[in-house]
DNA sequence: CCACAAATATACAGCGCTGGAAAGATGGTT
DNA sequence: AACCATCTTTCCAGCGCTGTATATTTGTGG
């Protein structure tokens, strides 16, 4: 099982090693009648160069690293495979690093784990603080995914989410909705995405008028369906009237459907619902699902520009990108006003 | 941006480069005042080892190769998340390839780009023959998932296709289903995963007397819910009559409840549905859906045992495991024959 | 106070490949 | 036939780390 080696094949075609490594990487200056004897002995032998040892020598890697919460979240699998089909066009292979979430695995990420590894990090940051991600960038270049406050030093893409929540909430508003709920609001993610999207759906009710009500605002255990169906479950045992909710994503989404099913109130008619990040399952959901869509190959693209503007030397100050985001609008809150029920009847549920 | 070296080190503390590496390595037989003052200069100094190196220098790498067709195919992208977890408990970083299928991707992963660059490869193929596989396998530790043909050589896990078929087919049979589709057919899988399922279909209808009914085995034109809602769409625009459905996966499933649904059936009264792959999303369609769950985490370790034993020197001949699996009963086909409308009926929807 | 074992620390040759310098061929000129 | 310019090929010093062999120090008992 020995493995072959560069020398093995230069020895069995009387060769030197360098003249090997020249007909493995196509180098135009080689003999024809040499090349092929080469090759001869390379097939013969079933030579395969060792990347670990060319990495050395070269110094490049061609891997990225991309971390993320978790693999079998529906936005990040959907970004993973648009990661890694950019990866595949663009010459490096991805490692794919789960944090769920948890900071001491965000920080093992950017410390020591990167090192000499990958050329890039793609890192989607939940727990982290940006200052502490300054500081443990350790040269490898590095760009953040999602919401967390503009770095100063590190380079950034994010869609505008105080703009999108006030998109989503103005299209319940104008669909005739007046109380609307957000979900959900949780504890442990301290980057600021949920708070930047709360934000935006405060300053929609504002601007029309609409009264605040903290009751509205609905906490949640986890970022998971269950804990959806379970913040809006005990919302409606309390007693909580609402007519729209604007949901931080599209997995409290599917469990705020599943939720509203379960208590007789129908959707978009007792309830309109507004998804996010507009997952696949948006559109196979029943009602099926409005979400906020960002554009997630935008998103890619900057993201592997950024990345290897850095690889390739750019030392500068960190760039933001602000990539663009639509209302992907469905069934669950449909356009025009459409309430089969008058809003008064509500609490008759 | 000159990186930091184990020499450097070595230099700034006055000892070799063994000793830093001692210490870096917990060695044990390091003197106190000694590794503190080691361990002072890689503080000041910030040193990460180069991981790359190490891996020349000790001919591991610590990462496994993961080859799946798509990561954001759920069932892909929950395996994977538990192929991460494991891989994590057991110090192995994983790198993800995404064949999407491809043949060409496929030979690619086995062939020329897993040399010395992973431990071993963790390996669903989907276009590939076994014997192809076989072939190409270059030494490096190689486990299958799926429902390749039993290979000689290499070691796979997988559930038992067949009779998780007819447990799914007995079940719709024993809550009064007589007229059961089986979707769908993909011409481009040869892997054999869905004839195996398709035959295990076939059985449970023959074993209940059920004529087969080849106008019932619908086709599908790629794996994804859009193809399950045309393929549904088009038996029943096609006047085939049928009251209940095996799907190949969830994601057909899931079209084929939204194409019953937009075409009035309801599920499971009219038509009731299997799914497969026990998928997150199974718990949160409407209704919700019945699915052949298999033993994922049981996968998930039989895999990584059966790749340590190769990576630890194993080299005999390929080890075939099978794993459990179950049906998870929910909504869309439940336990009690509960149909309301009577079969006869059903020409007249 | 010495011999000898155990505990620590060092030296250095690789791991397999690449890059650049240098050597060797080849062929066209004058 | 001597001389370049150009094309091919070889040589060899690293890339940064680890494992083994070896040297040095420390500790113990007689």
């Amino acid at each position: 099982m020995a493995r072959v080696r560069l020398i093995d094949v230069a020895e069995l075609a009387g060769v030197s090693m360098k003249t090997v490594s020249n007909v493995v990487h196509d180098y135009p200056h080689v003999a024809p009648a040499l090349r092929e004897k080469v090759q001869a002995a390379i097939d013969q032998l079933g030579y395969r160069p060792n990347l670990t040892a060319r990495r050395l020598a070269t110094g490049k890697t061609g891997m990225i690293a991309l971390a993320i919460p978790e693999i079998d979240h529906p936005y990040f699998s959907e970004l993973s495979r648009q990661i890694a089909e950019e990866a595949t066009r663009r010459g490096y292979r991805v490692i794919i690093e789960q944090t769920l979430s948890d900071p001491v695995t965000e920080r093992a990420v950017l410390n020591d784990r990167e090192a000499g590894l990958v050329d890039g990090v793609i890192f989607h940051p939940v727990r982290m603080e940006t200052l502490d991600i300054a500081k443990l960038d350790a040269g490898t270049p590095l760009v953040l995914l999602g919401e967390a406050a503009m770095p100063v030093m590190t380079d950034h893409v994010m869609i505008d989410n105080v703009s999108a929540a006030l998109d989503a909430t103005r299209h319940l508003l104008a669909s005739g909705c007046r109380r609307i709920a957000f979900l959900g609001v949780i504890a442990a993610d301290i980057t600021g995405s949920t708070s930047q999207r709360l934000f935006g759906y405060q300053q929609g009710l504002l601007e029309a008028g609409v009264q605040l009500n903290p009751e509205l605002v609905l906490t949640a255990s986890e970022f998971t369906a269950e804990a959806g169906v379970h913040s809006i479950t005990e919302a409606i045992d309390r007693g909580v009237r609402f007519d729209g909710v604007v949901c931080r994503d599209d997995r409290f989404a599917i469990g705020a459907l599943k939720a509203l099913h379960d208590s007789g109130r129908s959707v978009p008619e007792d309830v309109a619902v507004v998804g996010w990040d507009n997952t696949f399952m948006a559109a196979y959901t029943s009602p099926t699902l409005t979400s906020v869509a960002p554009e997630k190959t935008a998103i890619v693209v900057a993201a592997f520009n950024l990345l290897e503007e850095r690889i390739a030397g750019y030392r500068g100050v960190g760039r933001h990108v602000i990539v663009g985001h639509s209302l992907e609008v469905r069934e669950s809150a449909p356009l025009a006003p459409s309430r089969l029920r008058s809003r008064t009847d509500f609490t008759a549920l």
